[in-house]
DNA sequence: CAATTTTTCTTACGCGCGTAAATTTTTTAA
DNA sequence: TTAAAAAATTTACGCGCGTAAGAAAAATTG
């Protein structure tokens, strides 16, 4: 490396004898050029260290390379696998990730939604709050930018979106556990924060009716996204007032179920599937953590993998020809049983 | 809001009837300007939305209001909690937090740090991966960018770090568990991928010697952040060799100590410090989820608040005044204890 | 080899804003 | 009321790069 310092694209036309505006469209897209010329210019990239000024390249662009990436609550490691799937595929794309969380707060997200106006992404990947969303910022962004919606959907929107087939999920788990002892009760928040949680709910009514057997909901209180200290206290107070001392649990998701895992623990109750076990408790998502509950914790995996790709698929889509694949199409993959010694 | 659209910080000075470099003044502190015109302006701004282009004004400024903020694993509730607590503190300051991950990768770090200078940050908040950090990268960006290290220091770099204090966290809960019960034995992976790691193990052996107990120590494989699976399996391993089957057992971070448990759950041992418990086990960290183990994990908690109030400070402090508050100061914060059931 | 196509070069302008200097206006102090 | 200080205005240039248009050079074709 020269010890020269390049300061901008000017003075790297000097060193590498090549003209501003073709290196310009070098870096754009390197094999916009003709191979002699590329390789002449990287020959000097060797040399004399130089990076294009991201802020003069996007202050007149057309379209930035930017995609920015909105999660609900990234200290949830559900949404951290997500994320970090969805950034790598983004990088091979040749573009940006700006990766933002709305910490379980709308006024957050919204601030999250302004701050991405502000970088002018080219396009844009959220996963919204859901029940809380203020839908109709929501609303002018997926107007504003190519937007794919993922994970939850709003559905007045009636926009792209790529997901989880909850009723399907829930479903095959109602199936299992019926097949297998004693039929479940289910467990949710009142007011849960995602939509996803009464997709759930209603496919959970449906399965037993369509067994024959009647839905049993424990509907408990608590706002926030503090799931497995819910999923705790609750289950104590269920458990201690024997609203729930045998049979089958199953719940809304598996950072409830770790939270009552803790409390049936603490209170005495051994959960499972074999002799000597009270209760069978199942969760949904396959959370990173429900391999190493106490029990391993039975849960309907999403498909990370299908839902991430597809969704980073869809927003190119979007972005290479915006008449391309119907936009509002909604895009559901199934979910998997995951068995383990929980039920 | 009116109907006519302003493009740029030109068209507002017409309808704001403020001139443009007093305006450019205004965006850049409110309260550089009479309060007359700050009121004059703020009064358009609510006619006519506008917000000036980040790109346009980043290129031209000194510095950027940007904080660049790397953390060594994001999916990791520990750091995740840590992020946001700084991204908070950094928003509140003024300034744009921008979160990226190293995802355990020390090629991803140094792409991290490449990224960053893109974005020509004002400060970085760095934590490195550690051990397997590029440190002639990190200590490049350490001389470019007015650069605070936490969590992990390289002490190679000399370089501002605020973090905890890893020695006397360690030897407080040595001695708590000396005085209650079993003396600990301590489990440890044989590389980790944090430096953190050693300074425990050492301060593991100080405090038994000082109590004149001899040091036994488990130093198992595994390279990966996947500290719950190198818990579990190795923990599995060293209970069916019968190497671990009673007295205490002294986990460096509770990550490998939930996968541990979930081991000694499987195969029917009793953790805690009741009656009828073979083990007792603990942590360090106090990871958002080791209140939710079976049994609760004692650990030792990090001053999570002080740590990343003090780093977000100190950089601060940086930029204000570069020859401020001594800049290769190591500033430790210490840890407590906390006393759950699992020893 | 000439004719055609493709690529590069030269020239020039614009993006939206920071910022400096000189001037004018407004506010504060005396 | 007047002088001094503070703030706003006008004017003008620069940041680093995108991009357009016409000329020139290089590669491809027959």
């Amino acid at each position: 490396m020269s010890d020269t310092t390049i300061k901008n694209m000017e003075e790297f036309a000097v060193v590498s004898g090549i003209s501003r505006p073709t290196l310009s469209k070098y870096f754009n897209d390197p094999e916009s050029v003709r191979q002699s010329t590329k390789a002449k210019i990287e020959a000097a990239l060797e040399l004399h260290a130089y990076r294009p000024n991201m802020y003069a390249m996007n202050q007149n662009r057309r379209s930035t390379r930017n995609i920015g990436i909105i999660v609900p609550f990234l200290a949830d490691p559900f949404f951290a696998e997500i994320a970090r799937n969805i950034e790598n595929l983004v990088i091979n794309e040749g573009y940006r990730p700006i990766l933002l969380s709305s910490h379980g707060d709308p006024r957050q997200e919204v601030e999250n939604l302004i701050s991405l106006r502000d970088i002018k992404p080219a396009g844009v990947l959220l996963a919204p709050l859901g029940r809380a969303s203020n839908i109709a910022e929501v609303g002018e962004l997926c107007s504003e930018f190519p937007t794919v919606l993922f994970d939850c959907n709003i559905e007045s929107l009636n926009h792209a979106f790529v997901g989880h087939n909850n009723t399907q999920a829930t479903d095959i788990m109602v199936d299992y556990l019926v097949r297998t002892g004693e039929p479940p009760v289910y467990f949710e928040m009142k007011k849960p924060p995602n939509p996803n949680a009464n997709k759930r709910r209603l496919s959970y009514i449906n399965s037993m009716e369509r067994h024959g057997l009647e839905p049993s909901i424990f509907s408990v209180d608590g706002e926030s996204w503090n799931f497995e200290e819910i999923g705790y206290s609750r289950g104590k107070e269920l458990i201690s007032s024997k609203d729930i001392t045998n049979g089958t649990v199953l719940f809304t998701n598996d950072r409830l179920a770790i939270g009552f895992l803790a409390a049936a623990y603490e209170m005495g109750f051994r959960v499972g599937r074999g002799n000597g076990c009270a209760l069978r408790v199942a969760g949904h998502d396959n959370h990173p953590y429900s391999r190493f509950t106490c029990p391993a914790l039975t849960t309907v995996s999403h498909d990370y993998d299908a839902i991430s790709r597809t969704s980073v698929m869809r927003l190119f889509d979007l972005l290479e020809n915006r008449e391309g694949s119907n936009p509002t199409d909604e895009q559901l993959f199934p979910g998997k049983l995951i068995m383990r010694d929980s039920a």
